[in-house]
Formats: structure tokens, C-alpha cells, sequence
DNA sequence: GATTCGTGGGC
DNA sequence: TGCCCAAGAAT
């Protein structure tokens, strides 16, 4: 079981200087920095997120950047998907919220690149909202320490059940919530738990001794010579450059299979990630920034 | 529910 | 080294 007595203590003390978590944090920057978390390590994030930021602080100045030099600005950061959406999302809010990012979490839920996860995570963090808010941390912990098992079984709408019953009635939900985060990612970690340092007294996953779990959380999933390795490589080409780019530069980014590199420079255009220029030749989408207003003529 | 979508660090 | 994993979302 999990004492939020004993969370509490402990995140108060131990827990990260996390940029977004600072005071005077927008709610549109603490959207950023969850678009940003998705699959990828804090540590990866943060210094884009601070770049990120200071340059695009608003919704709107997010949609009046190029989307090009938003892929540019993600960089390395991996799923450029998630640097699309997200500048979609900004076009949203900015054009039919009035810049305001909304705190509904069903309306949340509505926007490009938000689902179950983060949709909750800005109702929670950045609105104070009392709702259960559940990553792979939060079911990861809630496997160990009230079920007793070594990891969770795959997501399912439970886990928000199974977390809505932990919360605290009052105001401490939230710190409660990113408390149990923080716990996941730097205490109950997947493969090396500290359980020395952990500050649940009661978690059943040790009073039954530490049972092992049935293997790998997740299915592994092979990069090197992926679809997604192929994408990376031709995108990366792309951001490097300016002006646009020719097929034959492209190639020879891929060169090992001809028809893979194909099929994904297609994925790509198809994505919209990728424009072809009238010349025949490649570049980012929305090379060239946009959204500016179309001048009289 | 199962797959696909980047990238890099830790062990 | 190779495998595992990282604040998920969309289809």
C-alpha cells in the first residue's frame, strides 16, 4: 500500500529542480515540456525545453513560427511526429482558445498530440486539478508497492481507477500524483529498484519478497535497420539543410536498401514532415516560416 | 489490443 | 555488446 504521509515527506525533499516545475511556469510551457516527455529522458528534454521556451513562449508564437524551424528546434529529440503535433496544438489554442490553454481535460483531450496521459498531466500540474494522472511511472509503483508485482500489466483504463482510489481528498492530489512520478523515475526504477531508499514502508511487491516478474514490460523493439532508423537518417539530412535538398543527396543517406529508403521518404510526405518543392526537390515542411498574413496585392 | 513511430544512455 | 527502457499518441 502507499502512505501519502510518507510520499509527501519524501518528495519534499528529494525531489528534482525540474525547469517546468518552477514557479511562474505557464500552463502552455508545462504542455511543451509533457509533449517533450513523451517516451524520452528528462535529461534529453531539458535543455531543448529551455531553449524552446524562451524563443516560442506562447501558444501563439508557437503557430507563427515556421513548422520547419519548429522540426529543426526538436532536433534530435526522436518521433518528430510529437514536434508537429504540438505546433498544431499551438495553432489551436491559439486560434480557438484565445491563446489560453483549456483546463477541461475532456477538451484537452481533443487536441492534436494530447491523449489519456497528458491531457490529465496539464489538468493536474499546471490547473491544480484533483485527477488521477497515470504514466508508466505511476503504474510501475502502483504494480510494485499495492499489488505486489514486479511490473505492470499493459495500460488500461483500470490503472485511472486504480489511482483514483490513492488520491488524497484535498489539495495535495497533484503534488501527490507528480510524487509518485517522481518516485517511478528515480527510486522505483524498472530494472534497478532502490529499495533501500524507498520511503514506502508498507509496499507489498517486498513483503513478498521481491517476486520476479515474467520478463521484458514491454515488447522490444528493434531500431537498427527500422523504418523509423531510415526516417531518422533522411529527416536528419533535412534539418541540416536550408535550401532544399536533392534526391540524390537524400540516397545517400540509405543506401543499403533501396526500396526501404523509398517507402520512407514517402512515409514522410505522406506524414507531412517532408514537402517536395516544384523542382522536384526535398525539404522540411513549412520551409521558409508561414502563417504570415497573406500581403495585399 | 497490437503496432508503429526516434534516439541515446545505462548496464 | 546487445538489450532494455524512457512523463505516449494515433491508428
Amino acid at each position: 500500500m502507499i502512505d501519502t504521509g510518507e510520499l509527501l515527506d519524501w518528495y519534499a525533499t528529494a525531489q528534482r529542480d525540474l525547469p517546468w516545475r518552477r514557479p511562474g511556469v505557464s500552463a502552455w510551457q508545462i504542455l511543451v515540456s509533457e509533449f517533450m516527455l513523451q517516451q524520452t529522458p528528462v535529461a534529453r528534454v531539458e535543455p531543448i525545453w529551455l531553449d524552446w521556451v524562451a524563443r516560442w513562449p506562447t501558444p501563439s508564437a508557437t503557430a507563427a513560427a515556421g513548422a520547419a524551424d519548429v522540426l529543426r528546434a526538436w532536433g534530435k529529440l526522436g518521433y518528430p511526429r510529437r514536434a508537429k503535433r504540438l505546433h498544431e496544438c499551438a495553432t489551436v489554442i491559439a486560434t480557438e482558445h484565445g491563446d489560453v490553454v483549456p483546463e477541461d481535460v475532456d477538451t484537452l483531450l481533443s487536441l492534436p498530440g494530447i491523449g489519456t496521459y497528458t491531457a490529465r498531466a496539464v489538468a493536474c500540474f499546471a490547473y491544480r486539478q484533483r485527477v488521477p494522472v497515470v504514466d508508466t511511472n505511476v503504474r510501475r509503483v502502483v504494480a510494485r508497492a499495492v499489488h505486489g508485482r514486479d511490473d505492470a500489466a499493459a495500460a488500461s483504463t483500470r490503472d485511472l481507477d486504480d489511482v483514483a482510489a490513492l488520491l488524497p481528498d484535498d489539495d495535495t492530489a497533484p503534488t501527490f500524483s507528480v510524487a509518485l512520478m517522481e518516485l517511478g523515475a528515480t527510486v522505483c526504477t524498472a530494472r534497478s529498484p532502490k529499495c533501500g531508499v524507498c520511503p514506502l514502508s508498507h509496499c507489498t511487491w517486498r513483503s513478498l519478497g521481491f517476486p520476479a516478474g515474467t520478463g521484458p514490460a514491454r515488447k522490444v523493439q528493434k531500431y537498427a535497420g527500422t523504418d523509423r532508423q531510415v526516417r531518422g537518417r533522411l529527416l536528419d539530412v533535412l534539418r541540416g539543410s536550408t535550401s532544399p535538398v536533392s534526391r540524390a543527396e537524400l540516397d545517400v543517406a540509405w543506401t543499403t536498401d533501396t526500396a526501404q529508403r523509398d517507402r520512407c521518404l514517402d512515409s514522410l510526405l505522406v506524414d507531412g514532415l517532408v514537402e517536395q518543392t516544384e523542382d522536384g526537390r526535398f525539404a522540411l515542411a513549412g520551409e521558409g516560416g508561414e502563417v504570415r498574413p497573406p500581403s495585399a496585392v
